[in-house]
DNA sequence: TGAATACTTGACTATTTTAGTCGGGTATAT
DNA sequence: ATATACCCGACTAAAATAGTCAAGTATTCA
């Protein structure tokens, strides 16, 4: 079980964000150099961000990005299904009466798998970007 | 965050002998049969939980592999840990003083990574195969 | 107006990981 | 003897990941 660069950098990135003024636009090259994340990799990951509300863009000379809501309003939840991102530890379709071993019921450990899954979610639904606490000294 | 085959696959055989009475082989050909998983991979994942004291195996005819200790007293942490599959979260090394963007310090969101292994592992942690709680019907 | 900044978008690619397979063993019961 | 079933290292196809690249468009400021 890995967690991935893109979700990782999409919190770093918004963490990032949360720590200066909402309304001023934070340019993705400041995030860039001061997370060492590559440039064109966060305005890949921004898009997705942007598309799914998170954050707004303005563009031009001094534009960024804005975080779109509050940061106690944005859970973590969120920023993973921006990024198309699932936890996904049952080996089946979920929707299906199928088993992920093909046959036509579930498998003898979907039961597991499915609590695991719910579990994992249910950190991400309780987290939000404020919990972060991050103080001025972290970036 | 996905999970792998391995040890989704571990915990089914794991789980489908576990229905047999103890001392019993169990061959993986059966294994096989009943799980819809391949012979050749099962193999290569029972020597590794062979190796880490979770089954024992009985060679030649009406041979098998037989589990090591009660299901109660096997945690899921230890299938995982026998696979050498982790948890990872965090994109840096733990050990290590260096954050995972190779600066000095750790990043900002560190802490938060952190936390969540140390949820998922918790999960792992309290699961005992014992609690699959399987009826013979599932097999 | 024009140069610089910064977002926009789709396609492309190298590397790594996953999910197995293959081949050639060895031990044991009958 | 022979069939069964574990043993073990090496190999490989396919998928996912972690980016990069090219070619834009919109806005600000001098
Ligand atoms: S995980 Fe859903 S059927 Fe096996
Ligand atoms: S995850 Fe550990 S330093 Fe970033």
């Amino acid at each position: 079980m890995k967690l991935n660069t893109k979700s990782r950098y999409a919190v770093m990135a918004l963490a990032d964000m949360s720590k200066f003024p909402i309304n001023n636009p934070v340019s993705l090259r400041d995030i860039s150099l001061r997370q060492s994340i590559s440039l064109l990799y966060l305005e890949q990951i921004f898009l997705k961000l942007k598309k799914n509300d998170i954050v707004k863009s303005v563009r031009g000379t001094n534009g960024g990005y804005v975080l779109k809501r509050d940061p106690k309003n944005i859970k973590l939840s969120e920023i993973f299904q921006a990024l198309d991102q699932k936890v996904k530890t049952v080996g089946c379709k979920k929707d299906s009466k199928k088993g992920c071993n093909g046959k036509s019921a579930k498998c003898i450990t979907h039961e597991l798998w499915d609590e695991l899954e719910i579990y994992i979610n249910n950190f991400f639904e309780n987290k939000k970007l404020s919990d972060l606490s991050l103080t001025k000294g972290d970036i």
